[in-house]
DNA sequence: CATTATACTGTGTATCACACAGTATTGTCA
DNA sequence: TGACAATACTGTGTGATACACAGTATAATG
């Protein structure tokens, strides 16, 4: 993976990027039921690649926030960590919302 | 500063997004000569806030990261020093920029 | 002449994305 | 059937860095 033949700088500051918008992203998309390989999947597809190393912690430290829930549960087959976002989060989501959408202006000023 | 009155968790958070950003938008905003202190305020006028404890130790890395320069010069009063974006760091913006682009579309589909 | 605004230099801390390593199960297909 | 890839997770370590906090010093303002 790692969007390879780039300049390494780029790389550095485009992970800088990136990185406060996907608890963003993850809150968003847990409206659903999602379990950690899912979401990696369902968040490549809209267009951001995150790693495994950076969605688990992500999504455990995100619960011990309590703005997820999750439980652990064996449907199909293997077992599987279900996500989804708490009262809390869902209470939190749109002021966050409206802080990016804030921030995604003043780049439009700025850029 | 810090805005009064808000959620610490919020907080914490609309910190991790604007985190990234501010690398592009003094990028961005250092195509005119700027020191410090008139690069804090210029960024306040477009609504992103950020502390003279980010902005310094941050001009002083992108420098050596080779994407500004700086000279000291005493103007007018007192001395400061005036950044502007170097040859490398145009190289870069405009790839930096798209990559926002793309990001702020993917948030767009999520949210 | 005291206070505020200007303008900078540090040091320390907490957060966090990702690298890397490891485990185990379930297809798949030759 | 047996190797291999895909699935699905846990855990440790590291580097980068925004901000807090503290300090210094000059200029403008009342």
């Amino acid at each position: 993976m790692n969007t390879p033949n780039r300049d390494p700088d780029i790389e550095k500051l485009v992970l800088e990027l990136r990185r406060g918008v996907i608890t963003l992203a993850i809150l968003g998309q847990l409206s659903g039921e999602q379990y950690g390989y899912s979401l990696i999947q369902l968040l490549a597809e809209k267009g951001l690649q995150v790693e495994q190393g950076t969605i688990y912690p992500l999504l455990r430290r995100l619960e011990d926030q309590g703005l997820l829930q999750s439980d652990w549960r064996i449907e199909d087959s293997r077992p599987r960590r279900y996500y989804v976002i708490s009262p809390r989060g869902k209470e939190l989501l749109p002021e966050l919302k409206s802080e990016w959408s804030a921030l995604v202006q003043a780049m439009e000023r700025m850029l």
